[in-house]
DNA sequence: AGCTCACTATACAGATCGGTATACTCCTGA
DNA sequence: TCAGGAGTATACCGATCTGTATAGTGAGCT
């Protein structure tokens, strides 16, 4: 990827997230970058493509930076599933304080078939598969419905921490996790 | 208000919900109401209020909806906050498939000073002070507490919902909040 | 020196954006 | 019967949208 395209990305994502997808134009998107349209669209050929990429680019250093989080916590399960919250908390407090990019794609973009959907309910099922797989280390029997329900916090705190509901959602869920794990799990199986 | 105002507030709120507000023009909004522009302005003045009654009114249908579950409910503390998790079960069947329109909204507009910012906080204020006092019944020493959890796991069911990440969210939410419920509350006490 | 390629600057096309103006019809009620 | 408000149809405004075309600059490589 060339200066300029890369550029193109940052400020596309910068823009894209914080004023919505279709409320930001390519011109906008060309000027904060200090680009000429001509080249945005010899490097995207499409707004669309800015999008797909800027949600995929957005997914990948996500998955990164989890899996980094996940590198550096002790090997109990329960310790791997709080460290889940935990980096949501650093990522949301540099990135994230609209909410979750994939929900706010999601809400603009209505066709299944638009080329960014795939990205995002992929990025939904692969953190569902996380929690799931966490889940199964704790509570064998009840891995599925463990995971949902950690899905569920997981996604509420984000959306409240987007929305301002109450300062910190995301160490509230933090704590009902970790209270709901010493209570379901007794004790937290090793890796 | 009159009929063609009312056609246009329901068309702007379907085609709004469904493709988002900056997709949607006015052009549109007046075609599917069967309404000239003339009508649409004279009627709402501008884009911007069609998009603030829009959501005002859809925040005043769902708390009477909601209000109305919660008289036919048990006078059981426990019993009405797992009404609400059944009412917004039933809300979103039939009106939310994806997901809640005041966290949607809140994607596209993020100017604080937009006339439709204080409706969309507001809705979530009241909701949290809702579980707050509901939760304030239950467990009198845990009310805040215990209010925002059942926030996170109502809106984590909603994004679950919207995004289908696995099949009926609210309801797993609505268990959950049971045997939460039954863990902490030990007598649910009455109203 | 000469070539390639990323990049810039400017202008424009066609469509659509929010918003307005004019002139018309229809229905109700006094 | 007639006034007036609600609504209609159509045409238009300036601005902005995505996307394209042409011509030129500048740095690195061989």
């Amino acid at each position: 990827m060339t200066p300029a395209a890369r550029r193109v990305l940052e400020a596309a994502a910068r823009l894209f997230y914080e004023r919505g997808i279709h409320a930001v134009g390519v011109d906008l998107i060309a000027a904060e970058a200090r680009v000429t349209k001509k080249t945005l669209y010899d490097r995207f050929g499409s707004k669309e493509q800015i999008v797909v990429e800027y949600l995929a680019d957005r997914d990948d250093r996500w998955r990164a930076f989890l899996a980094q989080c996940l590198d550096a916590a002790q090997p109990v399960s329960a310790a791997r599933v709080l460290a889940v919250f935990d980096a949501s908390r650093a990522w949301s407090a540099k990135n994230s304080s609209k909410g979750c990019s994939m929900v706010n794609a999601h809400a603009e973009i209505s066709d299944p078939s638009h080329p960014a959907y795939p990205i995002i309910t992929g990025q939904k099922e692969w953190m569902l598969a996380l929690f799931t797989d966490l889940a199964g280390d704790i509570a064998p029997g009840r891995a599925a419905q463990l995971g949902r329900t950690l899905m569920l916090l997981h996604e509420g705190a984000l959306v409240a921490h987007g929305l301002h509901v109450f300062p910190d959602p995301i160490s509230h869920a933090r704590e009902q996790v970790q209270t709901l794990l010493a209570t379901t799990g007794g004790a937290a199986a090793k890796r």
